[in-house]
This record gives structure tokens, C-alpha cells and sequence, in this order.
DNA sequence: CGACCATTTGATATGGATCAAGCGATGTGG
DNA sequence: CCACATCGCTTGATCCATATCAAATGGTCG
């Protein structure tokens, strides 16, 4: 829900006005869905764990990410939560077929986000054969995702931490040091794991040389073949 | 791979000619893509167990289902094999945005299979915006679809079985009865589970009248609230 | 009828969960 | 500026769900 926040240490939205809008309009001409987003969206802010939309709520807006990172997930009746996906700077989330959203989302730490109407652009795309295409190449990289996902849950634990390094290895792209913004009880449920087992995996790939662990949060790939070697 | 089959076993391809070609082409315009495949498709036949394409292989042709069966499935380095998804009568599948297919098919037990070029839909759905939205449409109900799979194998193995059986039984729609064209080896390979604590299960599920098993392959859902109260 | 394959059932092993405690960084109030 | 509370993370001990290994049963087809 984007218009009004139920929890007090959800309040992470500010008004628009307070963040200097986007008006510059180039004029140059948009090639994928996210330059698309650049021309159009408006920016908003939101604090860390703020919710940005919740599960079954109507999909009207569609985000991209200008800085810090999100959090999709999903609550079940016996108290799990299962992230569904992380996103980073230059991400979209968030474009739903049907008219309602199939997971939450929140802000991991303080975020910057571009937000556009649906509507606008599925009426855009009614016309724009170009601008159709986006969205079913946003959707099929989403599909794309999801299937890696899938084949993530069916991995040994030690084979999913390493699966999940290296992915944000190549997605926050720092060369050798990755920083995660997320808890380990975010990758946890990410990874469909305890935080203990995180936690243990992580600190037996740091024993075996594969990793180094500076700080819990910074975690540097030490040798890249052997995590390979587990991602298959 | 469509033309040619590289083991005897998977020599399930007959001629289209040996099967009577959708001639008639009716009046009537296509209001979803399956329509519109039953419009364009051409017939092929399979037999058990015959390979329709691999992992890998180019994209290049889209499939729906007019009898029997089909599975997609990933093998990997260690020999596991990770069922993607069933496929029924009326169903579409092979459908890519990318260039090769990420899965490979089989048929489970005969098949008749309406195929039709990417290609064809592809160049029409740059001139035809309601062919655009339903190749969108498609795409969006996969992810759905594996999103779906993906929570369930964040779930016990009672639970995945029970999702299971309500899967079939909503989407074979037969009443209570669900008679499974596939394996025990097939449905633990979809749950990531092993075949032993499938058969386990189900005894588990019949034992406690949840189902009956008057044969292995047909299953009697007995007492479709508790499943649903596993299925959550 | 007999061979073969799919399925079930039984006994044991194990990877990861759970329960519990300790540790280190960060922030807050005195 | 330090004492202490808090929170996120790590480490340890034990348990349990499901895998693995092994054998029996049943169904199908020549």
C-alpha cells in the first residue's frame, strides 16, 4: 500500500516534493523498460524496513530501485517467511500481470525508488509494440529468476550459500569484496536455511580458504573455482 | 531437437502425415493463445518416454497439448533430476523469450501435440497487440506457476504431497478421483523428494483416510479438508 | 509361468533444524 | 566517557525428518 504506512516503524515513505523530482526530460528515446522507468517514474524514499507494497494488495505502481536494496517475501500461516527475491540499484520490481501483488516488499535499508502507475505503461504498451515487448521481457527475466530460485532449494546447504556469494557477487559487481546489505536471517530465508546454518556454512567456507569474513556484512571471494564448483 | 531422434527409444516421432492435419481452419477469431494455436498448430505424435526438445537446443517451436502428457526437467553434474512441470491436454509449453529452451521435454505416455514455429507468433505479435499480451499472458503464468513450485519445496514432505495430489486433482479435474499418468520416481523428482518417502506418504495420507489407493497410478481424495489444511 | 519393472516396506544413517549459550559491535543513559 | 543493554551473529549439543541402503511384494507383458 503505497498512500498511507499502518505501523509507525513503517512510515518510511516522504512526500515527493521533499526529493528533487525527475524533470529533466531527455530527449533521448528509451530502449528497455528500464530507461523507460528513468523518463518517467518519480522518486520517493523510504526508511529502512519500510514496507513499500504488501502481499494481495492491487499492483498500481511499479519500481525501480535509484539506490539502496528491497526484499520480496511472502508469510505463512505457521510464521516462516520465504524471500522470494533481492533486488539492487537499477532494478525493476514489482509489474504484476494480474492485478494484485503475490509477495511484500521492503525496503532492506534506506532506498531511493522511481515509482510509475501501471496503468500508464500497460496503456503505452497497448500502443507501442516496443514497449509491449519490455514487459514480456521483464516478465520472462523474472520467470528466469524464479527457475534459478527453484533449482536453488533442491542444493545441499553449503552448495546454496555458495550459489547465493556468487550471485551477489555478479549482481553488485565490486570485484572481489561483496557487500551485503541484507541479515542473515534474510539469506536464511532466502535460502530456505536457519541463520545457524547460514551462519555455520559461511564460517566453514572462511576455514577452508574459499572466503574471507572482515566483517559479517563484507565477505571477500578468496577462490572463486572452488564456489563454482559448488554453484553447478 | 524436433527432426530427428538420437536414441531408439526416443524414436516417438511419426510423420505429421500419418496423423490427419487440422485442416479446417473455422471462421472463428482467437481470443487466447491456445485458440490460436489450435488455428496454426500442426499434429505430431510422441511416444512414451520420447524426448520433444533438450535443454539447450534452440526455441524455435511452441507446443500445446491435445492428449497425454509432459514433463520438463533439468539433470545435473550429480546425476539428480529436478521435474520443472507437468504438462495435460489443452496445456502450451516451450515457450521462450530467449533463444534456446532452459528445460528439456518428454513426453510422459503417448502424445499428440500441436506444434507451430516461434517464429510465426513471434513476427505476429509485433503487428498484433492482442497476440503480443497473450505471449505476455503465457509468460506470466509460468512464473506463476514456479513461484508456486518454489514454496512448496520450502515445505514438509507431507505437505508437498498433498499440494501435489490438489494440484492434479484441480487441473485433471475428474472429481475425486486423480489418475496419474506419471511415476513415483516422476512426482518425487518434481517435490524433490526421493521415491521411498513419496510411496511413504501417500500410505501415510491412505492410512489416516486422507486418500485411498485403489491402484498406485489412481488416487481417491477422500478428505479434501485436510489436505487443503496441509496445502496452506 | 516367469522375468522385469514399479512400488512398498523395513532398518539405519545423516544433514540440517532446534535448543541453548556465548560473543562482539553498536548505541544509550547515567 | 564509560557501564550496560540490545541486537545480530557465532558456536555447541542434541534431535528429527528425510535420505540411503536393502529386501519384499505386486503388476504387466511376453
Amino acid at each position: 500500500m503505497l498512500m498511507q504506512m499502518p505501523l509507525p516503524i513503517s512510515l518510511g515513505l516522504r512526500p515527493v516534493s521533499q526529493i528533487s523530482r525527475n524533470t529533466r526530460r531527455p530527449a533521448t528515446v528509451a530502449h528497455d523498460l528500464k530507461e523507460q522507468m528513468d523518463l518517467m517514474g518519480a522518486p520517493m524514499a523510504f526508511f529502512r524496513n519500510a514496507e513499500i507494497y504488501g502481499e494481495g494488495e492491487s499492483a498500481d505502481y511499479i519500481y525501480k530501485i535509484v539506490s539502496g536494496s528491497v526484499r520480496t517475501y511472502k508469510m505463512f500461516d505457521d510464521g516462516r517467511r520465504q524471500i522470494g527475491a533481492f533486488y539492487f540499484p537499477g532494478d525493476i520490481f514489482g509489474l504484476e500481470l494480474g492485478d494484485d501483488h503475490q509477495f511484500s516488499a521492503e525496503a532492506i535499508d534506506k532506498c531511493v525508488i522511481l515509482v510509475i502507475k501501471r496503468s500508464a505503461l500497460v496503456a503505452l504498451a497497448d500502443r507501442d509494440g516496443d514497449t509491449a515487448r519490455r514487459l514480456w521481457s521483464f516478465t520472462a527475466g523474472e520467470l528466469s529468476r524464479v527457475q534459478k530460485h527453484m533449482l536453488l532449494l533442491t542444493k545441499s546447504a553449503e552448495d546454496r550459500v555458495a550459489c547465493f556469494l556468487l550471485e551477489m557477487a555478479e549482481r553488485r559487481a565490486s570485484g572481489e569484496v561483496v557487500e551485503l546489505p541484507m541479515s542473515r536471517q534474510d539469506i536464511a530465508d532466502y535460502l530456505d536455511l536457519t541463520i545457524e546454518t547460514v551462519s555455520r556454512t559461511l564460517t566453514h567456507l572462511a576455514t577452508k580458504a574459499t572466503i574471507a569474513l572482515p566483517t559479517s556484512r563484507r565477505i571477500v571471494l578468496r577462490n572463486r573455482t572452488a564456489l563454482d564448483r559448488l554453484d553447478a
